[in-house]
DNA sequence: CTTGAACCTATAGCCGCTAGAGAGATTATA
DNA sequence: TATAATCTCTCTAGCGGCTATAGGTTCAAG
């Protein structure tokens, strides 16, 4: 049993971000002490470690009710989880062509070497687009 | 002089994200017609496409401030503008990398071929994250 | 028993929009 | 000119995923 300080401590979750998964009811209310303070058990731990993790890897907190759902019950088929997993994937690939282009047009603006803004490359790009490489 | 439907049109930029832009004061308040609507000219027109274009590269409504009050004063030196150009590409390339992890990670566990729960990577995976091959 | 750290609830704020309600303006057609 | 269809106006609230603050209570060590 132990305190949500320590939970907080134990898995790296910040305790206002425990309390929230808790309203968001991810996690489930946890018994109290007299005094009314929260009383985490080892499963706790677990499931909020579960949790971090899945947001770590950029899972919703819809994803994750979903996957912590699919992780009670271990007979099930895994395909829904597979589901979720790829279209994680998908997003992140998504993400990473965007962000690519973006650093390709960064470094090609910052590569400017005037020395006021009449002439320079980031402030002339951003006013004009077609002057841009690649799209966005 | 064209309404804030068709800055709209010709920008991209959705109708309240522009009375957003004004609100936060970076666009100045337009003319207004006899009846109270908005009437922007092609320097309005200018103004926010440099806005639209700076945000699709990822400037924070800050940092455009900065740069339009920048682009109004030719004559100065572009130190600051390169600064924030690479800042921005610092944390680009920063978030490309966190994504890579990621996706190497996403790969790894979609790529179980388990049938059920019990045997699943991916949520073994997530239960456990010392089976990560990277951090994250 | 006292002190100080940790905890409680409730509410508001962050960013960058987006959505909706309910009213008024403008424009195109009959 | 009347009317209908489409814009536009302001105001307020909501999104996700937290984070911060205020004002109070409880816990553990000395």
């Amino acid at each position: 049993m132990f305190s949500i300080g320590e939970l907080s401590k134990r898995t790296g979750v910040k305790i206002p971000t425990i309390r929230y998964y808790e309203q968001m009811g991810l996690i489930a209310a946890p018994e109290r002490s007299e005094g009314n303070q929260r009383r985490y058990s080892k499963d706790g731990l677990k499931r909020l470690s579960f949790i971090r993790h899945s947001r770590q890897l950029g899972f919703s907190i819809d994803d994750i009710r979903g996957l912590l759902e699919l992780s009670q019950h271990p007979e099930k088929p895994c395909r829904d989880a597979h589901n979720m997993a790829a279209r994680r994937l998908e997003d992140v690939q998504a993400r990473i062509a965007k962000l690519k282009r973006l650093e390709h047009e960064l470094k090609r603006i910052s590569g400017c070497d005037a020395d006021n803004i009449a002439d320079c490359a980031v402030i002339e790009t951003l006013a004009d687009h077609g002057l841009c490489e690649t799209d966005h």
